[in-house]
DNA sequence: CCTTATCTTGAATGTACACTCAAGATAAGG
DNA sequence: CCTTATCTTGAGTGTACATTCAAGATAAGG
């Protein structure tokens, strides 16, 4: 006979860059009440436990990052303009420092890999339907003759994941614009 | 009048294994004493705090490393064999499946980042000594005319080293055996 | 073999954490 | 406008944590 006051994505975007920060251990339910704005009863009422809070702000991240994704490789175009675009955007990303700097999903699955199982599976999911979205494109790319490459579209969408996985990673202790577009550069090279 | 009784680099090894594992966060001091077979005192007064053991297993985990680094790469023999060789000790380790499979600095800075100057100037200067190794063993390898690449050594190393960082993150989702093979051919094919 | 400095032991301490719950507030239905 | 279901509030609870410390054990020096 109530409806709920807070705005549920306000609270998950709000929760999503607090575990991008701090990771899933040091992000405490303290942390997430003053970051959402909602008292524990709120938050452990909608989502059940921490855990819940973690499962739905990575659903709320794939959500957003799914919808960048198909505005970003839009049908119509050429696609390797769209992924130098794509590479560079993270590169951006990198380089500013904030949260956005790394990828949920990695981040979270290096450190808790082995913990839980049901997180585990999550963010496996995201990662390989992440795969295969990049698989799409350069699998267009190549029925486009846009790549010449012998390699597969898989084998070169998991080269480019590895390779921005890694980026993402490098940037954590070298934030120089010019290497970092060097690397760029480099990945790009690699899967043309 | 009395000399420490247990083996330090026995107790390093057992905790850098145990943080490798479970991570900086998640490694109690209560599962260091279980797997370094030492009572909370003896840990205290040897290491200070926590923090301290980490240092302190970090500097061994370094210390490892660089035995096997300069094992492999043997300056009498030529560098391009002895990298392939390198990667496939990676592609291994990360298939075993065990502590060994992630690189301890990369998963701490992923873990840490941000939270505590001390740690991260210490990751970073190991991750910056990584960089400087394989860029003297690229650096030879061009002398030698291993490698016929426009990119400098250090260009190279950069991207070797980033790609082996996304190697192995890539293989916490995926540790198909031919999968991380192929992936391994595509960054020794992308430094030749 | 006795002294003494140092190590070892593990129970104890204070703190921070995830989580609960009962009381209060508020919106929809009648 | 009253009822009632649901949401909000925040103090409270139990647990797990990093850390301490005083008592006990043990090796080296004289």
């Amino acid at each position: 006979m109530r409806v709920a006051e807070f705005d549920r994505e306000f609270v998950l975007r709000q929760a999503m860059l607090a575990f991008m920060q701090f990771g899933y251990a040091k992000t405490s339910m303290q942390k997430l009440t003053q970051v959402t704005l909602l008292h524990p009863g709120s938050l452990y009422a909608a989502f059940g436990n921490k855990k819940g809070i973690f499962l739905a702000a990575i659903e709320q991240y794939q959500t957003d990052r799914n919808e960048q994704f198909t505005a970003l490789f839009c049908p119509t175009q050429p696609v390797l303009p769209n992924l130098r675009c794509y590479i560079d955007s993270i590169v951006s990303e990198c380089i500013t420092g904030d949260a956005m700097k790394v990828c949920l999903l990695t981040k979270s699955i290096s450190e808790v890999e082995g913990q839980d199982a049901q997180i585990n599976e999550v963010l496996s999911a995201n990662l390989n339907a992440y795969e295969n979205a990049l698989t799409q494109q350069f699998s267009r790319a190549k029925s486009q003759n846009e790549i010449q490459n012998v390699r597969s579209a898989q084998q070169l969408a998991r080269f480019f994941a590895m390779s921005l996985y890694g980026l993402r990673t490098y940037a954590l202790t070298n934030r120089d614009a010019d290497a970092l577009a060097l690397l760029a550069d480099d990945i790009f090279n690699a899967i043309k």
